[in-house]
RNA sequence: GGGCCGUUAGCUCAGUUGGCAGAGCACCGGACUUUUAAUCCGGGUGUCACAGGUUCGAUCCCUGUACGGCCCA
């Protein structure tokens, strides 16, 4: 590796005051911080212009800037969730003590700082140093303090910069760890057990989606990462666990751009007795009670206003479609499939030539109506056959109990009345086989086992599953699934 | 998978109609006891992403590759 002449120089620095000083900073294993800078802020922030305060402040952070004068010196310590300034004086730390922190202190270091609060004459509140502990070096310098990290490649690939340069980042994870937690409050309210599923299985199976394959050395077989969480969460409603959620990865062996990262984060959770309506409320519930938590309910996404004041839109697939296309479905029956996939030709959307109406009616909504559901709006009655594991609408079996979550044209959640009849699930593999068969590497698998679990019984239940990420990227105004994955999938270099 | 754009110092970016590689910040040496994008004096620290080609000469033009970004499928 190349060297740079920033890094050597720090290097040898080091080497130096190990040598001379007998210092090593790397000795440290622990520095009681009693407080934080937000604390002084919080206590201080009365003191009046060249006022001083007697209580020791006993802090760490990483030194940011360096502004030195000779015998005394300027700067700004930052710690996880502030920074504050900090004067550096000969007269209050002696000249030893200042000595060192001249000849060895450098921005990007890691210390422990002792010192009292003031505010200097032009009005910044600080910390007057009286001690000031090396606790770590750095090597490498930190990104321009006025820009900051800005290439996106480096961004990623070096989250740890990022989150020194840029506190917005460490922002945007903050706010994805509290709509984690208000998830997990909001479900255990409603006595929802959390529980773990494989994700290393024999099967992929609850989504359209194709899996990543592994190899498992000493069982010697395939294995897949999971696509969903699903199959094995019904499992344990017929297991008689009443209410189960898992928050955890999922993998989908795809293509990655602004809204897919080929390894991401849902909640999935299933009720039993509840039907998609109850879930719908739920989702609402979950949904609003995340923008409460980071922000509230009007949010603004890439300049776009977003409301999220309950209740959402709810629409019917085929209500929207017929708004936003004229395509209306119910006048298009049995052996219509023709005269559809004709219609949608004038639209101008691409089709293979052996769609049902039913396919015709998702594609039109896929590509003529979800980029304008800006608006959280769910959209409702799916049609079954792209719902192989949704119940069927008792009054038209052609489409199912089932709704999804679309927000700024991107879908965000997806549940539905639990498809709990074993006959008619059989029926449905089938027809994805069928499916597989004629190409679609996406169509579900059979599974056997989860046809012989609904077999002993699985009460009405509604399922929701719901994308953390995109869920996230919509609360804390991030463009790209990528500012709201800390280590998003990256080509490895060379 | 297709199209377009990008890759120059640690960072943010200029630049060369093809002729010794630039700025600000950071960094190094010096001055400075209330600065805050501190200031002043001095110093450029680089495989111009990589590999070929054209040319007297390529960071620049051409081809390919890698990585990234955006748009489309």
């Amino acid at each position: 590796m190349q060297e740079n002449e920033i890094l050597r120089q720090r290097t040898e620095k080091l080497m130096r005051l190990r040598e001379e000083e007998g210092y090593d900073p790397f000795v440290h294993e622990k520095w009681i911080k009693k407080h934080t800078l937000d604390f002084v802020r919080d206590n201080f922030g009365h003191l009046p212009e060249d006022g001083k305060d007697d209580t020791e402040i006993v802090t760490a952070g990483r030194l940011m800037t360096l502004r030195r004068h000779g015998k005394a010196a300027f700067a700004n310590l930052a710690d996880e969730n502030s920074s504050m300034q900090l004067y550096f004086q000969v007269d209050t730390m002696g000249e030893e003590e200042y000595a060192f922190f001249k000849k060895w202190v450098d921005t990007g270091d890691m210390l422990g700082i002792v010192g009292h609060p003031f505010r200097t004459r032009r009005g910044e509140l600080s910390i007057l140093v009286t001690k000031c502990v090396l606790l770590a070096k750095a090597l490498r310098p930190l990104p321009e303090k006025w820009h900051g990290l800005k290439d996106t490649e480096t961004r990623y690939r070096q989250r740890y910069v990022d989150l020194i340069s840029n506190p917005d980042v460490r922002e945007t994870f903050r706010k994805r760890a509290k709509i984690i937690s208000t998830f997990r409050r909001v479900l255990e309210d409603h006595g929802t057990l959390e529980v773990e599923t494989p994700v290393l299985a024999t099967l992929a199976g609850g989504a359209n989606a194709r899996p990543f394959v592994t190899f498992h050395n000493a069982l010697g077989i395939n294995m897949y990462l999971r696509i969903a969480t699903e199959l094995y969460l019904k499992r344990l409603i017929v297991g008689m666990l009443g209410r189960v959620y898992e928050i955890g990865k999922n993998f989908r062996n795809e293509g990655i751009d602004i809204m897919h990262n080929p390894e991401f984060t849902s909640m999935e959770v299933y009720w039993a007795y509840a039907d998609y309506e109850d879930i719908m409320d739920l989702t609402e519930e979950l949904i609003v009670a995340s923008a409460d938590a980071v922000g509230g309910r009007d949010v603004v996404y890439q300049g776009t206003p977003l409301n999220f004041h309950p209740p959402f839109r709810r629409a019917t697939m085929a209500e929207l479609v017929k708004e936003c296309t004229g395509f209306d479905i119910y006048e298009y029956g049995e052996g219509d499939d023709a005269r559809a996939r004709q219609f949608a030709g004038t639209r101008g959307v691409d089709l293979e030539g052996n769609e049902s109406r039913f396919i015709v009616l998702t594609k039109l909504f896929e590509d003529l109506v979800e980029d304008t559901l800006v608006q959280p709006t769910f959209v409702l009655g799916l049609p079954t056959e792209v719902s192989p594991l949704a119940k069927k609408n008792p009054e038209d079996p052609n489409f199912t109990n089932r709704f999804e979550l679309y927000i700024y044209g991107s879908e965000v959640a997806n549940a539905f009345s639990e498809l709990n009849d074993p006959l008619d699930q059989r029926e449905r593999f089938v027809d994805q086989l069928k499916k597989k068969e004629e190409g679609d590497d996406e169509a579900h698998v059979f599974d056997e086992d989860y046809v012989n679990a609904l077999e002993y019984g699985l009460p009405p239940t509604g399922g929701l599953g719901i994308g953390i990420d995109r869920l996230t990227m919509f609360l804390s105004d991030s463009r790209s699934i990528r500012d709201v994955i800390l280590f998003p999938t990256m080509r490895p270099r060379n």
